[in-house]
RNA sequence: UCCCCGGUAGCUCAGUCGGUAGAGCGGGUGGCUGUUAACCACUAGGUCGGCGGUUCGAGCCCGUCCCGGGGAGCCA
């Protein structure tokens, strides 16, 4: 029976048979014994294996680099030496898998670009192991924090049919012979594609999930979404994971208070659950790290009309490279005053100009902005964008005409607003974002295993 | 896509004015110590991103392509 490495430190007592399994990160020889420091991803902390002459393996310790998998063995003891409470005396250490000398991975520290370029390995960091271990946890938290409220999680298509959403470049899926491509008077024949029509990878849930909602009262969606813009930044990838709750019988206000209870929540919980790991990160990567998980978790967000932004901004007496103006979009260093500088905390900006935002969104009654709100935090800018939904037929369906959209395509969502149409609302929690945040890594590619990004498709 | 910066040993980097390639870590060998990114000594290891050009001579200057990073736009 194996013994994880994270149970092992934890013991009350010292343990008489014991064995354990993992991967070396480094081995210290003495002249008359040597010490192996075990991982085996269950924690950050590695476990101390003592191997004396006495042990059968002895001889064949040098066999065992850093890298190599193996099983120990041995019992469990308090440790003489300073640094560790428990240690394991080996008994038998199996070479279940040895590394070559060639071992991409050292013991000091390495650049994340370099690591980005052996993504198959850098699980075995320390970083990135703790990586992963709070990625896991928070997407748990994620499920926990919507079930105790009553949401529903709803699985909507990662295929989705023609571009009727509007966000974002697609990706298209085909089976059609692209050396070989069918026509119809001159163009692409998709009447012999696989689903007899154009396909596209979804670029959000949210369409497919209000049908849900105007069902089952409060869902949400989260699973992966596309996006083939060409963008190179430290905070897009093609392919991410989305959280898009919807709630029928609420309004804006109802929204802005999911989404700010959804991301304090979740602040609190990796604090408290992922302590350990998160260390690391206040450590070595983010030094202000804890003081601004603790801002976040401990104040309420600042709400604030858009146009009371631009009137900060205005008066602000800063000079930005894209004077700020009503109407047009808030640019990054609009985001980065108003959240870094000025308020020095998230802020939630809404009712934003209807020229903005997308056709679905609730149109206010001052005839010029909608019921859309984004929420900003420092140093990421953007994290949660939403909206209530326009749920009168008619004004959703003048709004779809004026933006030229074909509104046949639209059919099936102008039916939900047809027959029994409920105020609701929404947004989208871009998961990624949510872990930079919480870690302080500034780069988008390193918070998930296999990022995928312009003419980036290895692994 | 645009604007900057970079590419030298397995890894992290230095390399002066254009003059025959350097360190630390990692590897190997030996030593030493209940060690903690262990330590000490010795040792092996290079198409200086690719191609072309200037020059007596290019890691260094010029052109071009490839790759990486930062910022911007698009957005989550």
């Amino acid at each position: 029976m194996l013994a994880s490495v994270h149970t092992l430190l934890q013991s009350g007592s010292a343990r008489d048979a014991v064995t354990v399994a993992g991967w070396v990160r480094t081995r210290r020889d003495s002249k008359d014994f040597s010490f192996i420091e075990l991982n085996d991803g269950t924690c950050l902390t590695n476990l101390q294996i003592l191997v004396e002459p006495g042990c059968p393996d002895y001889a064949n310790i040098g066999n065992i680099h850093t890298g190599a998998a193996i099983r120990v063995d041995g019992e469990l003891v308090a440790s003489p030496g300073k640094g560790q409470r428990w240690e394991v005396r080996a008994r038998r250490v199996h070479l279940v898998g040895p590394a070559p000398e060639d071992f991409p991975l050292q013991k000091k520290r390495h650049t994340d670009e370099y690591l980005r370029t052996i993504a198959h390995l850098r699980p075995r960091t320390n970083k990135y192991g703790a990586m992963f271990r709070i990625r896991a946890r928070l997407a748990h938290a994620i499920h926990e924090f919507f079930h105790a409220r009553g949401f529903y999680w709803i699985h909507t298509p990662i295929i989705t049919g023609a571009d009727c959403e509007g966000a974002g470049e697609l990706f298209r899926v085909t089976t059609l012979d692209l050396a070989n491509v069918p026509k119809l008077n001159g163009a692409v024949d998709f009447g012999q594609d696989f689903f007899g029509k154009e396909a596209n990878l979804t670029v959000s849930g949210q369409l497919s999930v209000e049908t849900c909602c105007l069902a089952l009262g409060k869902v949400y969606t989260f699973g992966p979404t596309f996006r083939s813009e060409n963008s190179n930044t430290s905070r897009h990838m093609a392919e991410f994971w989305m959280i898009e709750p919807e709630m029928a019988f609420a309004d804006l206000r109802d929204d802005m208070a999911l989404g700010e209870d959804l991301i304090r929540y979740l602040v609190r919980f990796v604090q408290r659950e992922c302590a350990e790991d998160l260390d690391l990160f206040a450590k070595f990567v983010d030094r202000n790290l804890p003081a601004t998980l603790e801002n976040i978790a401990g104040h309420e967000f600042i709400r604030l009309p858009y146009t009371e932004a631009v009137d900060i901004l205005q008066k602000s007496g800063r000079k930005f490279d894209y004077a700020p103006a009503w109407g047009r979009d808030l640019q990054s260093e609009h985001e980065r005053f108003l959240t870094e500088d000025h308020f020095r905390q998230p802020v939630i900006v809404y009712d934003y100009p209807q020229g903005l935002k997308a056709f679905y969104m609730r149109q206010n009654d001052d005839g010029r902005t909608v019921a859309a709100m984004d929420i900003l935090v420092p140093s990421i800018g953007e994290i949660v964008g939403g909206s209530q939904r326009e749920e009168r037929y008619d004004n959703l369906q003048r709004r779809i005409r004026e933006l030229g959209f074909n509104e046949a395509d639209y059919w099936w969502y102008l039916d939900t607003r047809k027959y029994g149409t409920v105020p609701h609302a929404g947004f989208g929690l871009g998961f990624e974002r949510l872990l930079m945040l919480v870690t302080g890594v500034g780069n988008i590619r390193d918070v998930i295993p296999f990022p995928r990004t312009p003419k980036h498709l290895e692994f």
